[in-house]
DNA sequence: CTCCATATGTTTACAGTGGTAACTTCGAGG
DNA sequence: CCTCGAAGTTACCACTGTAAACATATGGAG
């Protein structure tokens, strides 16, 4: 491919970008960083990556498709942060429950904008499969690492989806009133985050 | 005040509206009921309200402030729907609590627009101490809660900030991932929500 | 090697949005 | 009664998402 030769110059700026659909996703995370404030227009973007404002629509769909495949790698990055957490922390079960929570908290902490339209009603997982299966995916981490718990009888035995849906609830729940600033020190505590998961972690051991 | 009486008469449509601010306000509520897309604009108030799109703005600087004092609105009746639950469940600490999770949630899921709302990035607490007086005032319905469990030694003593913090989260939380249809009943089992909390709530017990 | 189909980019256009400004109308208080 | 300000209106601006028509470069067929 020549298109990479092109990519190489970029003064001479090649009618053909040479891969402007990564380099716009790449712009619209970068923008997705800085951007607390919840604005993100199509054309900003365009205009980072240097080229016509109707360019993004040879790649996406429309603004919505742009964003739901960001939101997806977003939960596959998590995901892996999450397996990490998951595989070094594997000595006890309280101790990986809290390594992925501690994970996903921190992803949600240095990547507030992306976290937030993960969650974010902007982008309809029912129109994008792949994004709700990237966020199914990541759900699975949690629910495997609950279930070893069970079967090593640490945790009650019970509905496995519920003990999940409570932990997801809590760290989700947690990160975005962390994200909006909404614990701090002086409100909550010095150590909000595993004080209030080991409250839960109390209630789910056998 | 004679408002009243142009108000009485819709036919003739008087040149003043009589009492726009509050009509504005409770058509705005309403498309916020159906209207679960988050699309929401201050046109389309207007036009529902039979009012030229710039009228708005004699009552409310912007869009944003129309969105906070709904939000804020929003605030007070679901704290007093936590007040009037935690009062008739005054019985035990455990039932106070669960009697307001279920409130918080029972609220959320009867508004769902107005929850996302109230806890979206698109309007600013800071920018509206209002609204954030308003949310903080309901956080404090579970506080009280909390305290008096303490207090009754049913809780353990501890930072009682912290433990609403954990409640708050996993409340919140659970009733966004509803919202978004995601503790469906066969994902989940029959009472998640119950079960959630009784997690939490065991945890927390002295 | 030439040439053309096609993927990728640009320009132009349109409807709809938030917001401002200048004009109109109404009603209340001197 | 008359005026003055509050509460409407219309006209306008910059911007957005999106579509269509046009332009260009590139790879593969002849």
């Amino acid at each position: 491919m020549t298109k990479a030769t092109a990519k190489s110059n970029p003064k001479s700026r090649p009618y053909h970008h040479g891969d402007l659909r990564r380099s716009l996703l790449d712009t619209a995370r970068s923008m997705l960083q800085e951007d607390t404030g919840w604005q993100f227009t199509l054309r900003e973007v365009a205009r980072r990556a240097g080229v016509s404002h109707a360019a993004p629509y040879k790649h996406f769909a429309d603004r919505g498709a742009l964003l739901a495949e960001i939101a997806a790698a977003g939960f596959q990055t998590m995901e892996a942060a999450m397996r990490v957490a998951a595989e070094r922390n594997a000595k006890s079960c309280e101790a990986t429950l809290q390594a992925i929570a501690r994970a996903v908290m921190d992803f949600g902490l240095a990547n507030s904008g992306l976290y937030r339209l993960m969650y974010s009603a902007e982008v309809d997982k029912k129109a994008y499969p792949a994004l709700e299966q990237a966020a199914l995916s990541s759900f699975g981490v949690l629910l495997a690492a609950l279930e070893q718990g069970q079967r090593a009888g640490v945790l009650r035995a019970g509905p496995v989806r519920g003990q999940a849906a409570a932990c997801w609830a809590l760290v989700h729940g947690l990160t975005t009133l962390q994200i909006d600033g909404q614990l701090t020190h002086d409100k909550v505590g010095s150590k909000p985050v595993t004080v209030a998961l080991d409250y839960l972690m109390d209630g789910l051991k056998a």
